[in-house]
DNA sequence: CTTGTTTTTGACCTGTTGTTCAAGAAAGGA
DNA sequence: TCCTTTCTTGAACAACAGGTCAAAAACAAG
């Protein structure tokens, strides 16, 4: 019963993730949002409450995508030094490919809001921990396999290798690839 | 002759910066500012043109201000490793005493305009580039003191530890210090 | 003093922000 | 057919953004 939706709710988000993506929280206006989804501002506010709401369920699909995107990579077969050095790459490659750097939407929002807005915080710290475990799954796998020292602590060493993923998205601002794939190289040194 | 100002620019630049590292450039609005300096609207834009042209002199200011940080540190006795984690871990203890976890003017300003304000990436590259050539140095010195291995790139290293700061200074925003020392230590094992 | 010059201030302006709402459109059920 | 319900749209809203400006204030020189 009552008129249908003409347009589908996730789509909606995927844009709309992409517009927060590529400009910021403060820098994507309602009426930016109406247009890059295609539907009207009345819509947006009936569907998904508040352009915050909105932003929080655009960051939780990209939280969920980037999960997805780490056990894709790190699942592959070859040594654990090869699939997260292939997995660093792919992140690099991707946003040196686009037309403006918009980085990485998680530090984005990071930088923005993460330590004045505590749900926002919360939300980064879950994507955080998600791929921090699946980086540690994988080095103890390493470590099972014999391609990783027993000396390496898989923990520390898988927030390590987030924590540079999060620099090389701020350094794709500023730098070129091959800079970028210089420091993957000295940080899967410490493998 | 005419009538004196009644502040210094200069202490003006140094409030609006802490400003901006704060809040970020698009969330400080004007009236924030002027409040925040404690001068009037009219004479911040009679001093400095516009908001834009004072977050550029805050953002030089802060430049200035971490290149002379990092060469402090790295100038003090003691060996290279020694040093450049007692730098790393100075900037992780400033992040965490703050009551609102601010990060990093540098990472926070790429994160939201670099890549698409140009004057500004460059403005943040000659940043990134003078600290870079401090550790390099440094580096350079540890090698030839032989605390540092001779197979260690001077360069490359240098941009992956710059690279490991800015990540610091992301997860500064949703980690505690301990998460971000553990960190720092299997950066430092690069060298 | 006056005059000329450079500040200072807050009121004011225009455009935009995030949000709401009234009016109408598109379905199913009575 | 006419409700009822749920959706659509764009106009309208108050608040605030970034910026300007006229008037007054504070000095030095004559």
């Amino acid at each position: 019963m009552g008129r249908p939706r003409n347009f589908e709710a996730d789509t909606v988000i995927e844009r709309a993730m992409e517009e927060f993506w590529t400009h910021g929280y403060a820098n994507t206006s309602p009426a930016r949002l109406a247009e890059a989804t295609g539907i009207g501002k009345g819509s947006l506010y009936n569907t998904f409450g508040s352009k915050r709401q909105l932003f929080d369920q655009a960051l939780a699909r990209y939280g969920r995508m980037g999960a997805e995107l780490a056990e894709e990579f790190l699942s592959r077969p070859g040594t654990t030094r090869e699939r997260i050095g292939a997995y660093l790459r792919e992140t690099v490659d991707s946003d040196v490919a686009q037309p403006i750097r918009r980085g990485c939407m998680g530090v984005n929002t990071a930088a923005e809001l993460g330590g004045h807005d505590p749900e926002i915080t919360r939300a980064l710290r879950a994507i955080e921990e998600r791929i921090v475990a699946v980086l540690a799954a994988r080095i103890d796998q390493g470590r099972r396999d014999g391609d990783v020292s027993s000396d390496v602590d898989a923990q520390a060493t898988a927030e390590f290798l987030f924590s540079t993923g999060a620099g090389l998205r701020i350094m794709a601002k500023t730098n070129d690839a091959r800079a970028l794939y210089r420091i993957i190289d000295v940080a899967l040194s410490t493998l």
